[in-house]
DNA sequence: GGTTTTTTATACCAAATGGTTGAAAGAGAT
DNA sequence: ATCTCTTTCAACCATTTGGTATAAAAAACC
């Protein structure tokens, strides 16, 4: 299923110009908005000359969302049962931040998938996501129960990271349009808005 | 600009009737994914007869974004000014949560265009939008210079709130399959989650 | 250089898609 | 019943789109 090294350079170097064309071109119509045309253009290649690199769209695609995967999924793996619990979550909502200054296309690339019910990634989902998720969520309830964060539940609690974070980057232009903001600066103010929302509301009374 | 009322009982039927199958499917593909055929089937109407109603395509999705705006931005419009700032904030929290309930092909619908960066949809943010959003960032910022509310960044805290509700209708399919959920309950957990997570932000130390 | 393999793109195809034509069927008014 | 206006849809059209066929150009290998 995985795909083996490509064994030239022209061949690694037009596969990642495909991959990264196709990132734009996914991530800013969607696979079915998306047109083969777009992503050899943007490329810099013919289509026949795509189709030579893969075999059709829906594998262009493939490529794309499985090597997305474990990066997309990194920062909550690296949520570390033994550190502070407060501090732990804190730096988790850095990360994705991160991410989502770092990395705008390929959250709306999973933007897009799941918006319109995951089609073609439902599996992932339920598979080893659920079970990272359910995973650090345990780790999460645990802290609570020893009383040291606030007692939230922790799925919510991911859910709302995910959401806060993915927000920058795939509702990207409703947040420039309403705070016309130069470049980049107003991801440093959401950092600290973020920090702020859940210290306090994770921190517990004995520590405050 | 606006469309008159349609005259006939039959008009008022179909307009209906397309207009509800066409946020079935522009919310479920998107605008370029979604097809007239399958908006004509979702409606039980010929292609033809659809385009008989609206002239394109792209007049039955600009009719959808036009009569949904003002429902849309409804419940920051009804945050009061006047009242308690904490328990304002709460029940606007509360009111986009129910929104994500009821309307989540709605949410879906204006996610879709945004992560594609509203290409249709685009003079709306800057204009109407970004107007209630100054104004009741204003109230917000008041808030807390009075000291009823902790500091936070109001612009912020509208976004995290906009991102947190409506990923329960925007990513539902990701929610579904993570939780499992028996029906609508997990919304309940949701609306519990977010009351806490916020009443802790918000809560300044004086009143604790 | 010559041979083989890989890479590239023009020309092409079938299906899908947004939209039109035109004529028949239906509703409403008198 | 008849006349008029509205509604409906089969057939059609032009364009776009995912994907092929094929043959030339370019690397790679000897």
């Amino acid at each position: 299923m995985a795909d083996d090294p490509p064994r030239t350079r022209i061949q690694q170097k037009n596969r990642a110009a495909i991959l990264d064309a196709a990132l734009d071109v996914f991530s800013q119509h969607g696979f079915r908005g998306a047109t083969l045309d777009q992503i050899a253009g943007a490329a810099g290649l013919s289509k026949p000359n795509v189709l030579y690199y893969f075999p059709s769209k829906e594998a262009i695609h493939e490529a794309l969302v499985h090597g997305l995967i474990d990066i997309w999924v990194q920062p909550l793996h690296d949520l570390d049962p033994s550190g502070d619990p407060v501090e732990e979550i804190l730096a988790y909502v850095g990360r994705k931040l991160d991410m989502s200054r770092q990395m705008p296309r390929e959250s709306r690339l999973f933007a897009n998938e799941i918006v319109q019910g995951a089609p073609r990634f439902g599996a992932e989902i339920t598979g080893r996501f659920k079970d990272l998720v359910d995973e650090k969520a345990a780790v999460i309830r645990g802290w609570a129960e020893a009383g040291r964060i606030n007692p939230l539940d922790p799925y919510h609690l991911i859910f709302s990271i995910w959401a806060t974070t993915q927000h920058y980057a795939d509702f990207d232009v409703q947040v420039r349009g309403i705070l016309a903001p130069v470049g980049d600066a107003h991801f440093d103010d959401a950092a600290r808005f973020l920090a702020a929302l859940y210290r306090a509301a994770l921190t517990p009374p004995g520590v405050r």
